[in-house]
DNA sequence: GATACTGATGAAAACGATTACATGGGTTAC
DNA sequence: GTAACCCATGTAATCGTTTTCATCAGTATC
């Protein structure tokens, strides 16, 4: 590791004066200044982070929180979009998982690192961590969970979930079904949504037609569409929690022997890559994950570089309709 | 921030006894110790990293190297179980790409981050850039790339290809095709599998029956399967350089009105976990991912925590055939 | 009772950078 | 010719830890 007075002695000068020749300060004769940099560059001079990170109480890291299961295509694309913003920012993109806490802790975790800020994307929102490192002092975005007097990039999942009642009403669906992941913040204002779409059709929804299932999870998933299935008067078209779920339901559906997007149709939700990949191809929504990582990172960095202004944004991110051969219009 | 010196005034003694009573060594006074530690906890005192790291050369952080595209499915499955065993070793994971390459290079950026070691994970590794970062003093263990003298955790191409083929020659299949990524270290060493498995069973293969394709790419799987199947005499089973690959050549057979697992077979590689959603579901080779982090990792933490002896493990994970409906018996 | 030893504690150096302040030579102004 | 000023440069403090070394009281040994 080559330091900076290695480099000053080399160039015949003082610390300081190299520290100012590299940083490109003003006062610091031209010549020599050259002379230094083309030394330190000579030399494989690189800054230390954790030197730096010591004086400036600025690590240039960002973390991102979340409890497990990253690799879900969701997660993921997130996850890719965040790492391109976090790095056209300046900033080193750290992920933080759960499994560390041994008695550790998110928010000590963000302290003790001195990460400059934190992006929560999946977590127990309820956890009474997640809500201290919230409220805390540490530059803060989260994403798709609605917290007071955070900031918060939701996905417009009312509006969405509206949208897509809406488009299956379009095509003649009276009966609407909703598979519906654990209940949370993005459940609860998917449900919210489809209740309305429906409302504003003048649609009755059955209790029988709003099952609860699991995120990402084929057993419940499939399990469910066959109780769909199996009512009296099943519904024509099935919401799922997820892109996932709709899959695994689309199995169960052809399993038995029913024609998606003629006989029954099927609308999952987030628009990963392989909706467009299975047969039928899912109709689905969208999440616009570059938009979601873009807004996120913008509202963590001025926090971070406003330090003391603690704002609370709202961002909604809209999304958007993703056709697909699953959603047919009713058959007569 | 509450400062070590915080809590060594707040306890009353001076930043050295404070500090070894956190560290718990033996040489201070036990109740003292304790009341220090009460105190510590009660402030909220959590050591800085950076000062940690500045002080031992030690950042705790591990970085994980590639250039881009991260969202795919394998790289998404292996990212998620490196993660968990470098938090299980105690260490942070940060993710850095290639973006932020200003002048910038991935060595000197593991340098100034005091990153403990890397993986790499992904990257092209034909550039000086890795080339030297392999075989810098910075711990390294780089995934599925022969280097020479470097620590390599490797697939077992070779031999899944060999079985793959063997699989596909005892259902009867006699004309196989390859599709295979562009070419580098995985791709030749799934060539050669291919071949040897072919020469095994005294096959032949017509140069038109192994074309090069893009890893991922929807257009060149598309497109190499219509031109396998417009041959005069097509291949009965195609290999493809990946699960997306397959899915996509899938769906240009089905579009061709042919039944899969019966008039023509196909086989992936990865085990991403669309494999068994599709449908039929695609035969595949399932890498195992949790036994690569592991390893990775493993040797990695070996040369961190052993400075200086450099080692230069070639470890091969071998994975396992899934099965799926697309690999059937040949038609007769 | 003097000497050596032990064990707890504190003072201070070190890690590698930035930066406030001091210094000193050269220029300008009267 | 002297006062005032400017600009380049160096000295040293600082960030938060760990750790070496010194100190000092108490105890054991002869």
């Amino acid at each position: 590791m080559v330091t900076l007075r290695a480099v000053a002695q080399a160039s015949g000068v003082s610390v300081a004066t190299a520290s100012r020749a590299l940083n490109g300060l003003s006062n610091v004769d031209p010549a020599k200044a050259q002379m230094i940099r083309d030394t330190a560059a000579s030399m494989g001079y690189v800054p230390n982070a954790a030197a730096l990170s010591l004086r400036r109480a600025r690590s240039g890291n960002i973390g991102i929180l979340y409890d497990d299961e990253i690799f879900h295509d969701y997660y993921a694309l997130l996850l890719n979009e965040l790492r391109v913003e976090t790095e056209k920012a300046g900033y080193d993109m750290s992920i933080v998982s759960r499994i560390m806490e041994e008695g550790g802790s998110f928010y000590s975790h963000a302290l003790s690192r001195n990460l400059d800020g934190v992006v929560i994307m999946q977590a127990d929102f309820r956890s009474a961590e997640i809500v201290r490192l919230a409220n805390s002092e540490v530059p803060a975005v989260i994403v798709d969970c609605d917290f007071k007097d955070c900031n918060v990039v939701l996905n417009a999942n009312t509006e969405s979930m509206e949208e897509l009642v809406d488009r299956a009403y379009r095509l003649g669906h009276r009966r609407l079904a909703f598979i519906h992941g654990q209940h949370g913040n993005a459940t609860d204002t998917r449900l919210s949504g489809f209740y309305k779409g429906c409302a504003e059709h003048g649609l009755t929804v059955g209790r029988d037609y709003v099952i609860q299932g699991v995120f990402h999870d084929k057993e419940s998933a499939t399990e469910a569409t066959g109780r769909l299935l199996d009512l009296p008067e099943p519904p024509t078209c099935i919401f799922y929690p997820d892109d996932t779920c709709a899959i695994w339901g689309m199995k169960a559906m052809k399993a038995r022997g029913l024609k998606i997007g003629r006989d029954i149709s099927a609308v999952g939700y987030d628009g990963i890559r392989m909706a467009e990949m299975v047969e039928p191809t899912l109709a689905t929504w969208k999440q616009d994950y570059r938009a979601i990582a873009r807004r996120t990172v913008e509202i963590l960095c001025y926090n971070i570089e406003n330090p003391g202004t603690k704002t609370a944004y709202q961002v909604c991110i809209r999304g958007c309709f993703q056709p697909g051969e699953s959603l047919g219009p009713v058959s007569p």
